[in-house]
RNA sequence: GCUGAUGUAGCUCAGCGGUAGAGCACUUCCUUGGUAAGGAAGAGGUCACGGGUUCAAGUCCCGUCAUCAGCUCCA
């Protein structure tokens, strides 16, 4: 038979030549590596033969599938090494997740895992990983894999999921003790399991359903190097150190409190300073591309959402209404209805448009209790909303422009590396979205040109799209490589059908404009919760909330670091002094604790020669300096936003 | 909303039936010191909240609320 590797070139293997063989055949090496081949597409076992004519890639730890088959196989070990720790444990399903896996699981009775539980799992796993035990293929007709599970094994999980497998091929997979329902592909042997870290316990329900039985569901992950287990603890260390909830507290940026309610955050001083700036730059950025800000309420006629259709779709995420002299008022779920009432306000000709409006408007949306974490998941925050009203002819030179204003803020908030972007369509399930079906599809094929002619590197997904429309949505690293999605735009036809939004053409007759609806950065408050994360609080100079502090060594020089503190001030440099009787080293310590970009120091010295002594933050003394230098220097930073 | 864990000083945490503790922060005093924490004294708590068990409850039990990890949901 004939094999064909991905750089094209081909060999013959005589029939039923396993993946194992072949990766032998080309090194030691990666026969070591190998811990499954991609066979005309389709992951397969090292050890399943092949037979006739294939294109196949051989698979190690470092690609994505190889990664899948080796946490997939790990959280056998893992089901196995549960099986023996506590007999009569049943298992649900135990899949490999984008790092590492979980297997769900029911324990017998009175049996609960708590984490301390886990170090003596990970030890077993090992312990069980060292028998070398090969994993074996074996298909099953369905009769008797289902008199396997539901009579001799007693599981009613593994039962219930052959029930939905009729018809189809069954594969179990054995290794030692443990034998699973399993469609593969996994690795040849468990002694490639090298390195356990169990992760943490938590109740899931048994096929998401809360309605049946809450499992134990275990996370773990595995690697075949030490120094991956080791790069990864580091990695989820590094995260707990940036986590915003944390640097919020030290750095006094905001502040959730219950005797307000989970999910309402209050900005203290510092952090309100962070997001006016954020918000000026955005707004001055706007306005500079022909936006028009504009105010609306916190609440509106509840009519306008059952105008808009949001109202019968979403009423379980929103604040329950409420009744003022016989009418019923929501706060608002979104800005959408007010901004369409602000279009409707006066009769609108083809001159206006394109008609941008954008707000900052602040939004209240019912999260579930369980679902509030910080900034992240909030029940009221604030959207860099904006809705353009334009024609047909004018939407995608409109989305373009959108598509710019986004990428230039990612850029100035140093998150511009590899963003991807995601063109969420409709998919079969007509119910789910409203309006006409031809709009959509016009839509769909606006957004894909305009993609194309900016030469986005997107990817389609099918059944993401809003009900009102199609969107693009943005979706950017931080600096340790995590990914947020950011910025969405949506493109509109039926608002503007339903709110029956007008504008006089050239030929003086009514048209139907198209409602683009975006928000480049979406939350802001989440926004700043990735900002801080981003940063790990260490902020650029033109949005550190402190950005220059003054520190004189001794009390002879309070009067001169004074003096230094006001002059920057008049500049419109945010400014702070240290006056208190500590020694400079104690003082420099917790300039640096706050994070704040520069230090001045000044003493006898600079105050005779008129000086000062700098200190950049994460960088230490940069020397003396004249405070014209420093103020030059400063002035860079705020102008050019770094 | 569901499951589990957690809730003790502003922060980080110890105490787990017998009169509330530490470090840091805070206040006052001493110290005026040159690039990451000088010294001393002081103040600060309905031990989340509400019930219960007990001679006695941060400590054991039940409920509520909040936070965290998940699940579910997400315009």
């Amino acid at each position: 038979m004939k094999i064909t590797f991905p750089d094209g070139h081909t060999r013959e293997y005589p029939d039923n030549t396993t993946g194992l063989d072949i990766a032998k055949s080309i090194s030691e090496g990666l026969a070591r590596n190998s811990v499954g081949i991609l066979l005309n597409g389709e992951v397969y076992d090292l050890m399943r033969p092949i037979s006739g004519d294939a294109t196949i890639k051989i698979l190690t730890f470092d690609d994505e599938e190889g990664k899948e088959i080796y946490w997939h196989s790990s959280a056998h070990l893992m089901a196995e090494a549960l099986q023996q720790l506590y007999p009569g444990i049943k298992f649900g399903i135990g899949p490999a997740i984008e790092t590492g896996f979980y297997y769900d699981v029911d324990l017998p009775d009175g049996i609960k895992l708590t984490t301390e539980d886990l170090p003596a799992i990970e030890a077993k796993m090992l312990e069980l990983a060292k028998k070398n035990s090969e994993f074996v293929r074996e298909v099953v007709p369905w009769e008797e894999a289902i008199k396997h599970w539901r009579d001799e094994v007693g599981d009613e999980y593994k039962a219930e999921l052959l029930e939905g497998f009729k018809g189809e091929e069954i594969s179990f997979y054995r290794h030692n003790t443990f034998t699973d329902l399993c469609r593969g592909a996994h690795l040849p042997n468990t002694s490639s399991i090298k390195f356990v870290k169990l992760l943490s316990v938590a109740g899931a329900y048994w096929r998401g359903d809360s309605s049946r039985n809450m499992m134990t569901r275990i996370y773990g992950v595995t690697f075949p190097k030490k120094k991956m287990l080791d790069d990864f603890i580091v990695m989820r260390e590094e995260a707990e150190k940036r986590d915003h909830r944390k640097l919020g507290r030290e750095l006094d940026l905001f502040m959730i409190t219950p005797a307000v309610g989970g999910g309402l955050p209050l900005w203290l001083p510092n952090g309100t300073i962070m997001r006016r700036v954020i918000e000026d730059f955005m707004r001055k950025e706007q306005i500079k591309r022909g936006y028009f800000e504009v105010i609306t309420p916190h609440i509106g006629n509840i009519n306008l959402y059952k105008t808009s259709g949001h109202y019968p779709y979403y009423s379980s995420s929103q604040f329950p209404p409420m009744t003022v002299e016989n009418e019923e008022y929501m706060m608002k779920p979104m800005n959408c209805p007010h901004h369409h009432q602000i279009y409707l306000n006066k009769p609108r000709s083809y001159r206006e448009l394109p008609l941008r409006l954008f707000e900052l408007g602040t939004v209240y949306r019912y999260e579930q209790s369980g679902e509030l974490s910080g900034l992240t998941r909030v029940r009221g925050f604030t959207q860099d909303d904006a809705h353009i009203y334009c024609t047909v002819e004018q939407l995608k030179d409109e989305v373009k422009g959108v598509v710019d204003i986004i990428h230039y803020f990612f850029k100035t908030f140093g998150m511009s590396d590899s963003v991807q972007t995601r063109l969420s369509f409709r998919d079969e399930s007509a119910d789910k979205y409203g309006g006409d079906v031809e709009l959509w599809l016009k839509a769909q094929k606006e957004i894909t040109e305009a993609a194309d002619e900016l030469g986005l590197n997107y990817f389609i997904e099918e059944g993401e799209a809003a009900f009102y429309g199609p969107k693009i949505d943005f979706i950017v690293k931080d600096a340790i490589g995590r990914k947020w999605q950011l910025g969405t735009v949506q493109v509109d036809y039926v608002m503007p059908e339903r709110f029956n939004l007008e504008y006089t053409g050239a030929d003086n007759m009514a048209h139907r404009p198209v409602c683009i609806h975006r928000a480049p950065l979406g939350s802001l408050e989440r926004f700043m919760a990735i900002l801080i994360e981003h940063y790990a609080g260490n902020f650029p100079f033109w949005i550190a909330p402190i950005q220059v502090s003054v520190l004189p060594i001794s009390d002879g020089q309070a009067e001169y670091a004074l003096s230094i503190k006001q002059e920057l001030e008049n500049l419109g440099f945010r400014v702070d002094i240290d006056l208190r009787s500590e020694k400079i080293n104690r003082k420099i310590a917790e300039s640096e604790q706050k994070k704040k970009p520069f230090a001045l120091i000044v003493g006898q010295k600079e105050m005779e020669n008129k000086t000062v002594s700098v200190r950049e933050h994460t960088k230490g003394d940069i020397g003396v300096k004249t405070l014209e230098e420093m103020i030059a220097i400063f002035t860079d930073l705020n102008t050019n936003r770094k």
